[in-house]
RNA sequence: GGGCAUGUGGCGAAAUUGGUAGACGCACACGCUUCAGGUGCGUGCGGAGCAAUCCAUGAGAGUUCGAGUCUCUCCAUGCCCACCA
């Protein structure tokens, strides 16, 4: 018996695939599409590990499937190869980035290869090739032409080690994601894109996508952070300026009691001859400037903050002075970057005010901390009703004493709170009826938000105001090694957009790419590239030196695969039309905030402009699970238990690595890798090689039963797949495989067993359908599909190879085991025709010895039968 | 602090969506083969018990003839966000 060799298999029909060009894109119109996309890796210089492929499996195995639905499928990869890591690996071993990417991509495109995928590499793509990022000027260009990219001066987050301005997306914890650099704010020019005017289709769209998770939904929605409240303008005591502040809690007016700004706030800037205390105003601005944004956020430092003395507000609502503080608990580039302070209903203006009071010296000039709440949910609360460990119902307020009985007073205690609350000495943030607010007096704060701001609107002091956490995307990074923006500054015209002929602006080359230090990028120092003529005026003009960031080539690559070759246009739109939107996208979770936004944006603005048919660009999403080490962490070179997939291909072949990375368990979930688990795969491999073997002498045809599990296991695997749900894929075939080695099996029946393990086990599916089964086309040959993606069975003496069908008559069961319980417990299975009737069944079950050991005595009270399952009987 | 997941044998996990809990695989044990450096085959394998049976899906309650699955409370772990007014 030969044995499965599979080094010798896979590279025979690797090459044979490639003869046959087995994976180039379909483009026949007449047959339905299917567009399923990997997120495209950064090329790194470690190379893939085992973790990396487990979604290219994943979409590789469905692409497959599709391929023999007879789908034209548009299953592509490629590289997204800007970024600081090749800029900062080429400055410290003194080699280009190109050269470094290059090598990387080689190294990279080579593991994935061995894996045997059915990528058409004909449409291999890479953001760095200027043919491709011209498309991303071109974007950039029109974007700025509609308003939405900007330069600013806004301090911005620069990472000291980087030497880059970078976008709030890119940090962790508050650090550099790249080289845990802890970040600062600094004033630099900078290009921005108004991602926020997007705010809130991004949200409102996510309703559209029935296909994507809901956890990364629901991460997307958190992150743009949408509140509704109010916009409120407070004037200010002898001065022209007014202190317009963001609140959710408009309800809460006649409580504010002071107001504070960031201590970035340009008014301030205005006051400097009036403020009494300048000198201490402008010395917490500067301290505030220097911190770090890790050292101002840290919840647990105490609140600190400064009075403007000689200024004070005026609350609309009643027209009472307050005064005007900086604190750097406010930031900046929320709201308006102003609040009003209501400490006795917002924990940190508590906290503030308590701090600030207990420093003062002068009584009489305390902060107040005036409740307009009554907080009637704390009432509600200690006497709502709930039952006991007994069952009986009892007050929350009686049940904490009887709970605690040391502590006798805690009704008492519980009443005291009240009081507290109720005169300010501590802070209730819930909801209740108002008090001390005038005109809202007895309202709920659903109403008083409601009439409040129905009264500001009238007095002309304010208005309704939705707010979003995502800011507007720092576009700009001070760095060589990324596409660069196309645009000039002309002294006479002023910012102007390259002209779409002279796109792409290229990268030029250079000797040195160290960052110049000064917040310039390296390309500043190239004279040659930065001096051009101004595509308005003619006259002399200086290019933009600042480059984007990785995210932009990231965004639109998805459109290029679809028509790779353009270079008239970012896309043709028929084409587009055809294979949008992508059918099933499979990533990273770590991508679900960044990535998908940004894409999900630029496709928006896209379609805004003309440019695709759709709104968004991938219908359905589903997150890979990490694979970890087999010690629980993650795979990386730091600890040194990195396994290469190249070694596991060479040890115990592609087809055992794809079917036991997809056999570890739920897709979505992590999982520590288990080389034991490996040679399960390979075995279960290794049985079916051996069944093939002996194939010859398995004639005739399959008895019921393994035609019948035959038939269930095609069922089970087609929906499977399309559910992502590969485990079970594999366990249920291992069961086939398991009867088939038991009772044997027609060799036709054979064969689509092969066919259903062939996205699977690729090259031991072809071997076994092409040499042994004798056919002469691939096993991922097929038909067109018949109208409405109805599965194509294999043609007869074609030769072509199709998805098996199941035959629905096949699946149903003649008799099954009948379940009979007493009282919900087990107590007999039998054996009884599929379609057995309530009758029969109550009398079959009664009849069974231990059915009748169990009912002796009793009398039966109810008997419960569900059809083809179970029968109880209910008896006392 | 907020949001989202998850919790089932020694381990990875199944469970037709409210109907036999532990399929399938790994590990382990025993036996048979094999000149065995991840070999092949067979048997066993949640716990207790000689057995009938009982107990078991993070803990506790609830709904139901019946709960891993639904509801509530709590605990633990993981991920994301976090002074967002």
């Amino acid at each position: 018996m030969d044995k499965f060799n599979h080094l010798e298999i896979e590279k025979k029909w690797h090459k044979i695939w490639g003869e046959e060009n087995l994976y180039r894109t379909g483009e026949d119109k007449s047959k339905p599409k299917y567009y399923v996309l990997d997120m495209f890796p950064y090329p790194s210089g470690a190379g893939l590990h085992v973790g990396h492929p487990k979604g290219y499996i994943a979409t590789d195995i469905l692409a497959r499937m599709k391929m023999m639905q007879g789908y034209n499928v548009l299953h592509p990869m490629g590289w997204d190869a800007f970024g600081l890591p090749a800029e900062n690996f080429a400055l410290k071993n003194k080699v280009h980035p190109r050269v470094a990417t290059e090598k990387n991509i080689a190294t990279f495109k080579n593991q994935l290869e061995k894996i045997g995928l059915t990528y058409d590499w004909e449409r291999e793509i890479n953001t760095t090739d200027p043919e491709y990022y011209k498309w991303t000027q071109w974007a950039f260009i029109k974007m700025w032409e509609k308003g939405l990219a900007y330069e600013s001066t806004e301090p911005i987050i620069w990472c000291p080690t980087c030497q880059t301005g970078l976008a709030m997306e890119d940090l962790e914890n508050g650090k550099c994601e790249r080289c845990e650099s802890e970040v600062v704010r600094k004033p630099m020019r900078q290009w921005v894109i108004k991602i926020t005017a997007y705010a809130e289709r991004l949200l409102a769209d996510l309703d559209k996508l029935p296909g994507w998770e809901d956890s990364i939904k629901e991460m997307q929605r958190n992150w743009i952070g949408k509140s509704e409240g109010a916009e409120i303008r407070f004037k200010i005591r002898d001065k022209k300026e007014v202190i317009t502040v963001f609140t959710t809690r408009p309800d809460t007016l006649f409580g504010c009691t002071y107001v504070v700004l960031a201590p970035e706030n340009p008014l301030i800037g205005n006051w400097k001859l009036e403020i009494g205390n300048w000198s201490e105003v402008e010395k917490y601005i500067n301290e505030a400037k220097k911190k770090t944004d890790l050292q101002r956020t840290d919840l647990n430092k105490d609140k600190s903050g400064v009075r403007l003395e000689g200024i004070m507000a005026i609350n609309p609502a009643n027209n009472e002075e307050v005064p005007v503080f900086i604190a750097d608990y406010v930031l900046p580039n929320y709201g308006t970057g102003a609040i009003m302070a209501v400490p006795a209903h917002d924990e940190r203006d508590f906290e503030f005010a308590k701090k600030y009071n207990e420093k003062l010296q002068i009584t009489n000039d305390k902060l107040k901390i005036k409740s307009v709440i009554d907080p009637v949910e704390l009432e509600n609360l200690a006497q709502y009703k709930i039952k006991d460990n007994e069952g009986r119902e009892k007050l929350i307020s009686e049940l904490v004493v009887s709970y605690y009985p040391e502590k006798e007073n805690i009704k008492d205690g519980i009443k005291q709170l009240l009081n507290k609350v109720k005169n300010g000495e501590i802070v209730h943030i819930g909801d209740g009826i108002l008090i001390n607010s005038d005109f809202l007096n007895g309202l709920s704060t659903a109403e008083a938000k409601k009439k409040m701001i129905e009264w500001l609107e009238k007095e002309g002091k304010g208005k309704r105001k939705i707010n979003y956490k995502l800011n507007d995307w720092v576009f700009s990074r001070q760095r060589y090694w990324g596409e660069p923006i196309p645009m000039v500054h002309c002294p006479v015209c002023g910012t102007v957009p390259v002209a779409e002929k002279d796109l792409p602006v290229r990268l030029p080359e250079v000797e040195h790419y160290e960052p110049s230090g000064t917040g310039e990028s390296p390309l500043a120092n190239i004279s040659d590239w930065v001096n051009t003529t101004c595509p308005v005026c003619g006259g002399p003009a200086k290019r933009e030196t600042n480059t984007m960031p990785q995210w932009a080539g990231s965004s639109w690559y998805y459109l290029r695969y679809i028509d790779p070759k353009n270079s008239h246009a970012l896309v043709d739109k028929d084409k587009e039309k055809y294979w949008s939107p992508v059918d099933f996208y499979v990533g990273g979770a770590e991508h679900a905030t960044r990535h998908l936004i940004y894409a999900r944006f630029w496709h928006k603005f896209l379609f805004d402009i003309g440019a695709v048919n759709y709104e968004e660009p991938f219908a359905k999403f589903t997150h890979v699970g990490l694979i970890m080490a087999e010690d629980g962490r993650k795979m990386s070179k730091r600890w040194g238990n990195v396994i290469n997939p190249d070694d596991i291909i060479e040890k115990f072949g592609a087809d055992a690595m794809r079917v036991y990375e997809m056999f570890m368990g739920p897709f979505t979930q992590s999982c520590a890798w288990n080389t034991n688990g490996l040679v399960g795969a390979r075995k279960f491999l290794d049985r079916i090689w051996t069944i093939s073997g002996n194939m010859n002498q398995v004639t005739g045809s399959s008895n019921k039963e393994i035609l019948s599990l035959l038939h269930k296991t095609i069922k089970k695997v087609s929906e499977d797949i399309a559910d992502f749900k590969f485990n079970t894929c594999v366990s249920a075939m291992m069961i086939l495989s398991n009867a088939i080695e038991e009772r044997g099996i027609s060799q036709d029946d054979f064969a689509k067993f092969i066919q259903i393990l062939a996205p699977f086990a690729p090259h031991l599916a072809e071997e076994i359908w092409r040499e042994k089964l004798g056919n002469k086309k691939s096993i991922f040959s097929s038909n067109p599909p018949r109208p409405r993606g109805a599965v194509t069975p294999p043609e007869e003496g074609t030769n072509i190879s199709g998805w098996p069908k199941f035959d629905p008559e096949l699946i149903k069961d003649e008799t099954i085991n009948l379940i009979v319980q007493v009282n919900g417990k087990l107590r007999a299975t039998i054996s009884v025709p599929a379609d057995i009737s309530e009758a029969d069944a109550k009398k079959l079950a009664q009849e069974n010895e231990n059915v009748k050991k169990w009912l002796e005595g009793k009398e039966i009270a109810k008997i419960i039968f569900v059809p083809g399952k179970l029968l109880n009987i209910v008896a006392e």
